[in-house]
DNA sequence: AGGATGATTGCAAACGTTTGCATCAAACTC
DNA sequence: GAGTTTGATGCAAACGTTTGCAATCATCCT
């Protein structure tokens, strides 16, 4: 039924062994005899059984990808880049979706580990014990979370958060919220420390909400809270929660921006399209995904990549209204 | 370093054998033994080897779901429903992305093939033929694509199609042009000869436009030559394309759906979010997954799901313009 | 010429499981 | 109480590769 190595020595009349090098040490055998084995091999239709390989040479030319939730606009282009980085130093990807669940992704780590050569942890929830126990088990490499000794792959949001809050100051702001996504989220906190520490630094208040889900919902939910707040901006832990926010604000009559600035995170492509148009922080995630099986598969020390951030003002953000 | 079976029997002081059947085949050993032994496996940290246990027994516990564009909305869905599908029958799932290109999606059939126990191709656009040669290979089933005598999943968009078209031809539009993306998506087809049905019984003319990448860059590139056509209203074969097709408008000062009526297919998340907001065929694309998963592991006869589709009105369509 | 070198191949032992069969004791049957 | 079933375990052969080592043979060097 399955042709296997055996099957074609025989055919070829050599040892298993001398076929197994004519595929994957073509140096150690006879040129002549190569091209024999291969024709052979090809007419019979084998095809190597990964299990096999993997259980003798420990290395089965996986990586895992371990995101948040495919769904969200964010992850899929680093999805993408890595995988075409992958594809490029002759590595499959296999990707899991955690569903924002710390159970979950516990469970896609564990089914992963022993069937990849490595893992990239993308904005992972679990504790930071957790991964470094992780870490023993199978490479790793960690995006958007910094834990010191693992390679990391980090995108300095802070860098763009610093500019659009300077923008909405000058623009008049003297209040803002921040909208929180998952606690467990680094990149959020790192944002919401560089928009707290730059709004001091111009004499703006801010105010926290949530934390919520970093969904359309989630950032329903948290209007009328912003609302209530009385502040004249807002900062969403991502594009999807701030387009819940415009979509509340339309709902509730509340004008964006002119009554509103409404400011988004990751410039995903959904943010052109939004009515007004979104502001945003528009993030390294082509150039994440690629550093990141890069840094997985040079196995080199442990070694942290910084990619910059920079917004993008859209229609979202305006001048404050006057007081 | 790592630990197996051998290491755990040793401990435990009993056969490798009695410590794997403790593991999968719990009522063949004492229930005793059993607890000590999962205790010991437990205190070692004992993680099953899935190579060995592939090797051994042929099969992986894992799917592989192949998806053209994991970017395009319209997927992400289908691959979390199929995902919790699988946990729930205590399998996991591996994606696949083809980036819309056949060479990659056979290198993405090929690296999986013997590593899962069975396969879901999503709108698939590899030959019939190739797809027949896997199925000798792999169980598998196919998500949007008619094939005798293979299991299929398919959404029935003529039905929302035919709604659709109904519904335009009542507003008065007399010449509707569909936007043609890959020529290899029998969906694509489908709507495609559905609309020009249904628009022939209501004496409505139909032009092809197209085929172009069904992406919002391809639906852009459309839009000079739906333009030139004179009618009033296209039916783009993606949301994706459909939010090409209303960027251009915009950019072009066309209005819409004053002077245009634009319609999408697949009621992605981001319809909802368009200016306006776009008229589409919402697809039942998590019932779709959850079929998907549940035809590859009843491995029951070839068997044809079809699942109904529904237009969602929304305000991209609207009654034509007056000649 | 005689030994050293290098190229090519075969041999056989891993890799970590699962599983059919054999074994053995204890518990039944009549 | 001899024979039979039942339950629990061990034994060893798979599963399909890879790879260190040894064997063979031709070639090269001096």
């Amino acid at each position: 039924m399955v042709v296997t190595l055996k099957d074609v020595a025989r055919a070829s009349g050599v040892h298993t062994s001398t076929v197994s090098r004519a595929f994957s040490a073509s140096h150690l055998v006879n040129p002549e005899t190569r091209i024999r084995v291969l024709a052979v091999a090809n007419e019979l239709g084998y095809r190597p059984n990964r299990a096999a390989r993997a259980l003798s040479t420990r290395r089965t030319g996986n990586l895992g990808v371990i995101v948040a939730d495919i769904a969200n606009p964010f992850f899929p282009p680093l999805i993408k880049a890595a995988q075409d980085q992958a594809r490029a130093r002759d590595h499959h990807v296999f990707i899991a979706d955690t569903d924002e669940r710390i159970d979950v992704e516990e469970e896609a780590v564990r089914s992963m580990v022993g069937q990849v050569d490595g893992l990239i942890l993308v904005s992972p929830r679990l504790s930071d014990r957790r991964i470094r126990e992780l870490a023993d088990e199978v490479p790793l490499v960690v995006v958007n979370r910094r834990l010191r000794r693992l390679p990391c792959v980090l995108m300095d949001v802070g860098e763009g958060i610093r500019l659009v809050v300077g923008r909405l100051a000058d623009l008049g702001h003297r209040e803002i919220a921040t909208v929180l996504g998952p606690p467990a989220s680094w990149t959020g906190r790192a944002a919401v420390r560089a928009a707290e520490e730059t709004a001091r630094e111009h004499g703006v208040r801010t105010y926290r909400v949530g934390p919520h889900q970093p969904t359309e919902e989630g950032g329903a939910a948290a209007f009328d809270a912003v609302l209530d707040l009385g502040v004249t901006a807002v900062l969403a832990h991502n594009d999807l929660m701030a387009l819940g926010l415009l979509r509340a604000a339309r709902e509730r009559g509340v004008a964006v921006p002119e009554r509103l600035s409404v400011v988004g995170t990751d410039d995903t492509l959904t943010a052109r399209h939004t009515r007004p148009a979104l502001t945003t922080v528009a993030m390294p995630v082509e150039a994440a995904g690629r550093a990141a099986v890069d840094l997985l598969l040079r196995g080199a020390d442990p070694e942290v990549v910084t990619l910059g951030t920079r917004p993008v003002e859209r229609d979202s953000t305006g001048p404050a209204p006057r007081g």
